[in-house]
DNA sequence: TCAATACTTTGTCCAAGACAAACATGAGCA
DNA sequence: TGCTCATGTTTGTCTTGGACAAAGTATTGA
């Protein structure tokens, strides 16, 4: 046993901090240079090792960034205004319209499965599916997400939650069988961005309204979200995107696809990260909340004439097996 | 309608092209100063800009390393080169005994939804759920899993399987309740491993076997393993690893787990990253292949006599919310 | 046939500089 | 007060070329 002065906490990579901040590696190192934080040691082969409690400050950083708050400020600031800054949380749900969701939240604390079960399909005969995915699920989903990273949550508990909210998922659309109804939507998200979670969400509040959405799943590449697109036959391609995953990239993305996708099918963009796109892209409609689904839906309608589904379904050609 | 001669095909960004094809900026960047490919226009600002049959040929070159060949050889191949080692590829499922297996092949390569999901329930009634999940199932993902690496099929139709699979289980499983009965089993995968579909074949295979599986999704850290298993008081562990995953890998989590986790709570392992293990590793059970998932389970039910479930549930203390 | 050695390949990291897009600020005007 | 436009500042991403360790391959020796 040695009793050495410093306990060896080795520390993490650039690579580590990248996956664990969601900051990117040119970011930390340009951030080194101007403001002076974070400074990380070195290791034998010179390359920088950064301190636990540097990583977590760097979370709370990012977290507070993605609130609104600019880097330069924040990075001038002390631990104390920090934290008191991540206390007063005029958060995405600064003034909750639901005081239910604490109970909720002390559901998935306690991860009492019967008892969400039970309590989930109260809620949804009481508001409606798109109430409840509105009002209940997406502001529980950021609830736990920020509980999460606030340390109050397990991965464990996340986890659970999650499978819940997906077998719910799932058990409902199951029955609701959209195999017609238009317009015909593609649901799926960009190489490097996971979250499903989002699709389901989207997918419920579009079977109420009689569209028809064809779930591709997470990740998939724009070259094929194309190919996808035409041999389906949909009208629109509706991506989602996290918090998680940057406005830059996203922006990117859309403006990519925008380009190779034809002319005729339109691009729909939705989720907590379409919020942080400021400027609009030409030719993609950005839905940063629920209710911009509906509008987006409607001029669709309009603009394509309204006339009862069953009659453009059977003029158009159907391809034989 | 402009004639211009260049349809004025712009290229991707390499933050784009990282994005589509899985590589790296750094990665991206040296191959171009070592092997002279891919060879990038430049915008106005002397940025890279990608063509996209270079990025084409791109992630085919990944494909191929996925499968272990080496950068170094590849870049330096011809497009009927690399076509050529698309093609050849053995199968692991030589004779197979289904000879069906091709209709089923068909249908994922016309993405026929309805008629996929038609034959699903069909052959899920003659065979039973067991039987429809090992000998149709578990071949079908192996199938599809070699037939994109061969290029035969899109990235679209694969994950228009995987949907329809993902439905098909979650529809299934819900109205089996299984929220009693023993052993009591976590079903869960370790960070790394994302291939949640062999979770939801162990799960159908043991709701048969009047098991209560507890399902957690993939990835979660091993230390959240144990405070799950402990928490919601199961009687084993299960395991799932998918071929992609690092034999090394999946040995040296079993350790790991097994030192963590309680003597008295069991851990299974399953999945064809199993089959790699030569070594049976102490305290761990492993299950190559589904037949060996029977055995654990008699064997457990032997080992704990196996009386009703309601004496031994009633005997442990409930944790009070 | 297997294990230890030396050699080659390959991805990631580093530095400091550059620049455009996003953001903030203030002026001019209804 | 509320709006738009011009100016200045902040900030993330891209650039180059060099370096090195981890992983893979080949060679040697038991």
């Amino acid at each position: 046993m040695s009793t050495e002065a410093t306990p060896h906490i080795p520390g993490l990579s650039i690579a580590s901090v990248e996956r664990e901040t969601g900051l990117s590696k040119d970011t930390l190192r340009v951030w080194e240079r101007r403001y002076g934080f974070p400074t990380p040691e070195r290791d034998a082969n010179s390359e920088r090792l950064y301190a636990p409690d540097q990583v977590q400050r760097l979370t709370q950083i990012k977290r507070l960034m993605d609130r609104g708050h600019r880097p330069g400020k924040l990075l001038a600031l002390d631990d104390a205004a920090l934290v008191a800054l991540d206390a007063a949380r005029p958060s995405v749900l600064a003034a909750s319209n639901v005081p239910q969701l604490d109970s909720w939240m002390h559901l998935v604390k306690t991860h009492d499965s019967e008892a969400f079960q039970r309590q989930f399909y109260r809620e949804m005969a009481k508001r409606g599916l798109a109430g409840f995915v509105q009002d209940i699920v997406a502001p529980l989903i950021t609830l736990v997400g920020e509980a999460w990273s606030r340390n109050e949550l397990g991965i464990f508990e996340e986890h659970l939650f999650s499978q819940h909210l997906e077998k719910m998922f799932r058990t409902v659309l199951a029955n609701m069988s959209p195999q017609q109804g238009s317009p015909r939507v593609l649901l799926t998200t960009l190489s490097g961005e996971e979250h499903t979670m989002g699709l389901l969400m989207v997918e419920a509040l579009m079977v109420v309204e009689d569209v028809c959405p064809v779930l591709l799943g997470p990740q998939t590449p724009i070259e094929e979200i194309v190919r996808a697109a035409q041999l389906k036959q949909v009208d629109a391609v509706c991506l989602s995107f996290s918090s998680a995953y940057s406005p830059t990239l996203s922006a990117q993305g859309l403006r990519d696809l925008r380009q190779m996708l034809p002319a005729g099918i339109e691009l729909w963009a939705g989720g907590y990260g379409v919020k942080a796109i400021r400027k609009p892209i030409d030719g993609v409609c950005l839905m940063p909340e629920f209710k911009d689904l509906y509008d987006c839906l409607a001029k669709w309608r309009t603009e394509h004439g309204h006339e009862p589904v069953s009659a453009s379904v059977i003029s158009l050609p159907v391809t034989p097996k």
